[in-house]
DNA sequence: GTAGTCAGATTGTCCGGACATACAGATTGA
DNA sequence: TCAATCTGTATGTCCGGACAATCTGACTAC
């Protein structure tokens, strides 16, 4: 069967781009099965009015992606692999959403305190400077999930209570116009201290799920520093990674 | 100071490749500064007596890896943040060598067994099929610090007990003509049973940080399954990601 | 029968150019 | 004074073409 592939030009969307999500909405539909060839570059970019640049910009893009995989003298082809998402900048918050549950976040802190030395190393700023403290409790089904200790250096956003128990971090800090770019993370375990386990309705030594993190927008500033404590019973990351060749 | 850039026109390595590893060492070493600008394309393009097409492929690599930012109408910038290397399929070897540990590895098992239905599920074999089975204790400084189970598909690479005393499976694989292409990662944590404690000097329930993973090759084929446990003293996953955009 | 050779197919690299788009700062207007 | 507009600059997108490198499969020679 012949894939229906089209362009729009008159679009402002890039034509690399409405290329490479057509394609990748019919990865994942199952039009283009696995292992299948995409047939050549220059008959697909004929075909579609392209020139081969663009063609290959589309198609290198879902390369990058982990869907495709060129092979000089062969051709490209679809991965035949469990491959659903390629790895992000994983929020809690959308996590839970797209596994279809409902989190509820209580929040517990959300003012201004002078930078602990980890804080401001972190976050680049002085020491004893004002930065926000935002403390949340996660919540799926009830039952407490997680619990999320944030810092966040003054002035880049409006930190609302409200928002904050509806929404996650991430999103209220792209709404307020900061492109998020990398983060350092940190995932380890330990077991619970008496605090920690009250918070998180675990018995004191159970083991928790560790995760540090130190987000960076576009420009390469410390946006975000965060500790978080996870119920390893209730959660786990999950990661697909792509070897960088 | 200008950068001293050039490009051997009579090499076989890809004259965008050996601009981007200038640009990337001159970024490691400090010559180009956190922030600093690039000077636009066309000029650098122009100075190298390259096409603009080759100097932005270059840029792009970098731009992926996340050590420039461009910003149109503005300029490409370096970076200014502790991205030290992104992200990476981490082989546990090669992690501990770069951390300048010696690692030692005592292989406990190494023989074909019949494959679970986990196992099987994992790999995309038949179940009960005979697949291979290496059990490894990851020591450093003398003390275990992990505990690797893995799976492999039979006929892919030929198991030798001493290379995998002596080096990381990973690069076995690799040797073997492997192109590892992605791998599919879950990070946990749970309560150590008194037999994993035994493994790792540890007590019957303390915490212990567990990674599963199944890593495909560049044609979507799994090639490995490993179930493994750390001990969260002595490690802890560091990662870098990168924002997809 | 087996190994080596060759041809076709396909992606990889590179070029030079064209126009569009967005940003920052200067200029202009109210 | 402040806001809107203009302008220069840099990247973003796209084109059409050229040659090189590599893989597959078929053919040939031993």
């Amino acid at each position: 069967m012949q894939l229906e592939l089209s362009v729009d030009r008159s679009s402002p969307v890039p034509l690399y781009f409405q290329l490479s999500q057509q394609l990748e909405a019919a990865i994942e539909h199952g039009t283009l099965t696995p292992g299948s060839l995409l047939g050549n570059e220059i008959e697909l970019a004929a075909r579609l009015g392209l020139s081969r640049p663009t063609v290959r910009q589309a198609i290198q893009s879902l390369v990058d992606k982990g869907l495709l995989v060129r092979r000089r003298g062969v051709g490209t082809q679809v991965v035949h692999s469990q491959v659903k998402r390629p790895l992000e900048l994983s929020s809690l918050y959308d996590d839970l959403e797209a596994a279809g549950q409902r989190p509820a976040t209580r929040v517990l802190v959300n003012k201004l305190v002078p930078a602990s030395a980890e804080v401001a190393a972190a976050l680049g700023v002085a020491e004893d400077s004002d930065v926000h403290r935002v403390e949340r409790l996660r919540l799926a089904h009830g039952e407490p999930m997680a619990y999320l200790c944030n810092f966040l250096p003054p002035g880049l956003i409006d930190l609302d209570t409200d928002q904050l128990e509806t929404t996650g971090l991430y999103r209220l800090m792209r709404a307020a116009g900061i492109t998020l770019h990398s983060a350092r993370q940190s995932i380890g375990a330990r077991a619970a201290t008496t605090e920690e386990a009250d918070r998180l309705a675990e018995e004191t030594g159970a083991p928790l799920l560790t995760m540090q993190r130190v987000t960076f927008d576009d420009t390469g500033r410390a946006v975000e520093y965060g500790t978080h404590t996870y119920r390893p019973t209730r959660y786990s990351f999950e990661f697909q990674l792509l070897v960088r060749p």
